[in-house]
DNA sequence: TGTGTTATTTTTGTATACAAATTATATATG
DNA sequence: CATATATAATTTGTATACAAAAATAACACA
């Protein structure tokens, strides 16, 4: 398989980015890049491309990137995207989802379970991988794509979210309740677990930004 | 300017695809649009990647891209996830809108204007020039360039809300009403018009599909 | 005839080399 | 000394060449 090359330079960078290894404020510059990562200027200029449109990088200067600023308004706006945006995803998912989408998220749920030791960025990885199996019988392209771009740009705040000791068993709840909700049909129920979900973990990172940004 | 040269290409072949100067539902050669437009592949590629990221093309096969076929149901996602997020857009940028903005978004309106028999696509570029200008002053980076992802979805289907005659001139008058309560820093009126817009632009797209796709 | 397997062709991915542009540095001039 | 201008450096963009992969065609065999 060919597209795990760059997928893997792709995720390294971004694990780089989460956790500071990489210059901030300043023009990443793509001959530096491609020395660190063993590769050529081609794919690192690829996943730069890539992770400016994903809203990682920005623009600096005419023509370099650098590392987005972290900044609390956008994360308050992130979350309450998703606060809009994921409830209709979720209804046209729930009349769709079978019982092998049920034991993939429950499975997913385990790893995160017997995962707290793990790296935190893994974690936010096996989080969106939840979401993503449940959204996913939904079969809309647009509204699902929107989604996942919202949770691609919630991850460059991981590592803030996770520092709350109990958040992960507290999320851990909601994200069972929201399988049961689920499981019996509950488009309102379900919606609610989810709504209070983002809303709770938007509302607590939010906070920790203000403290520390 | 160099960047100009890549933005050309990207607005060529945007063009040719609204246009179906590009065949659908098979394989993009990297080789040939090269050929087409008289450039090496690298400059294709980044393009393709783009429009990829943009959701104008998806993949096909292992590693080539198509044209993304049409699609109703991302149409009706696309104008829903617009309702429920440019308000909020849109009551950022209010109380920090000025006499500039205001007097630029009437240039806008005045080109819409005078633009009936330009193409169909330069008038789809200076309907989101409109919007995005009133957007702009709201300083919100992460829930701008959402809604702006939003319209670069929507002018995938350009030519088609177009096609009833009196859209323009009916969308005219809402983006003159739009205009009038912002001068009067009027959030709710505002937001009013701005919801009754989208909404009937994307009921008339819908309507439209549902009967010639 | 249909199916699975190998060979061939096509197409994409990446490295290298070079051109264009941007940024930094030095120099001149008021 | 500050500012403008010219020159050198770095850095990015693009073309070409080659390697890897994917798609297609040819073939053998049941």
């Amino acid at each position: 398989m060919q597209q795990n090359k760059i997928d893997s330079l792709y995720i390294q960078l971004k694990r780089d980015i989460v956790q500071g290894e990489l210059p901030q404020g300043q023009a990443l510059k793509q001959t530096q890049l491609a020395m660190r990562y063993g590769v050529s200027r081609i794919p690192i200029r690829d996943t730069l491309q890539r992770l400016k449109n994903e809203g990682w990088l920005s623009s600096h200067g005419k023509s370099s990137v650098m590392i987005s600023p972290l900044n609390t308004n956008d994360a308050e706006d992130l979350y309450l995207m998703r606060l809009h945006i994921e409830p209709m995803l979720l209804a046209h998912a729930i009349p769709n989802t079978n019982f092998e989408t049920l034991g993939k998220a429950k499975d997913i749920l385990l790893q995160l379970q017997t995962s707290e030791q793990r790296d935190i960025f893994q974690q936010g990885e096996l989080n969106w991988q939840f979401h993503r199996c449940l959204y996913l019988p939904a079969q809309r392209l647009a509204l699902f794509e929107t989604v996942a771009q919202l949770h691609r740009l919630c991850g460059r705040y991981i590592g803030f979210q996770e520092m709350e000791l109990d958040y992960l068993s507290h999320s851990q709840d909601e994200h069972k309740a929201l399988l049961t909700a689920i499981s019996a049909q509950d488009i309102q129920e379900a919606n609610r677990v989810l709504s209070e979900h983002i809303r709770t973990a938007g509302e607590q990172l939010v906070n920790y930004l203000r403290l520390s940004v």
